[in-house]
DNA sequence: ATGGCCCGTAGAACGGGA
């Protein structure tokens, strides 16, 4: 027995809802994370999720941000001890949900972009890192089965970058962000993607701009990160690259992990 | 070519995303 759980940045879950349903219904999996919801709480499509025969917690604002996870009601049941945002970091921006599910304790995470190196949202992007780390640490020390899953505006190595010169220096690749990525994988978890073998040049997200796309012009910035008490669990992680070839894409593919059920 | 596209919110040749 096994479940799946993914992540996906949407780009607006109100543009994207019908792509989610579709996707689920023809490829069930068990614990969705969502980012970028665009969506206020009022206007959540609770309604829609639940006849998809998912339970559903969020945490949104208006234009931007916007988080959610989703649970698959018949396999994994609904998310418990659910906590919105990060307790060591007040934040207005909706960036953070995390409930346990099935005995893992899941946080879905839409990191800060960053802008640009020069930009005060740079600093933001370290800073609420730092925090994140601050938060997560003692838990995962503690032996608390977590998986990080969301978009983390990171490339962890040049491996995960299309043309590592074209983004030198830049933010989603720069020293400091690489920095906190590994100091978030230090403190005892797991990169699910790289405990396989995978096709060379694996992408989550492309520019909508110059058929990034279809020249496969793209980076690796949304991860599931698992805690080392689950590593033997993960059977496999892959990218779910089929709905960035559809009408009207989110610029993010999904990435789906599958972990085995707790013996 | 210091831009190309997509989204929300205005009601803007805009801000933000990445």
């Amino acid at each position: 027995m096994s479940m799946r759980l993914a992540t996906w940045n949407v780009n607006s879950l109100k543009i994207r809802l019908p792509q989610l349903l579709d996707w689920l219904a023809a490829q069930p999996v068990d614990v969705v994370c969502l980012q970028e919801t665009k969506l206020t709480d009022d206007k959540f499509p609770r309604e829609a999720i639940a006849q998809a025969g998912y339970d559903v917690v969020f945490s949104g604002q208006p234009t931007y941000n916007g988080v959610a996870i989703l649970t698959r009601r018949d396999t994994v049941g609904s998310p418990a001890d659910v906590v919105i945002g990060n307790p060591l970091h007040a934040d207005e921006q909706r960036r953070l949900i995390s409930a346990t599910v099935a005995g893992v304790r899941v946080i879905c995470a839409y990191v800060p972009n960053g802008q640009s190196i020069d930009s005060d949202k740079y600093r933001y992007k370290l800073e609420w890192l730092d925090r994140l780390i601050d938060w997560l640490a003692p838990q995962i020390a503690q032996g608390v089965p977590m998986a990080l899953a969301g978009d983390y505006n990171i490339a962890p190595e040049d491996r995960d970058v299309k043309n590592p010169a074209e983004w030198e220096g830049q933010v989603l690749v720069s020293a400091p962000e690489r920095e906190r990525f590994n100091r978030l994988v230090a403190t005892g978890l797991v990169d699910s993607f790289r405990l396989f073998e995978q096709p060379e040049k694996t992408f989550t997200w492309w520019d909508y701009r110059q058929m990034a796309f279809r020249r496969n012009n793209g980076l690796r910035i949304d991860h599931v990160l698992v805690t080392q008490n689950l590593r033997a669990r993960v059977l496999g992680c892959h990218v779910e690259r089929d709905l960035r070839k559809r009408e009207q894409p989110s610029d993010h593919a999904p990435v789906v992990v599958e972990l085995a059920t707790a013996a």
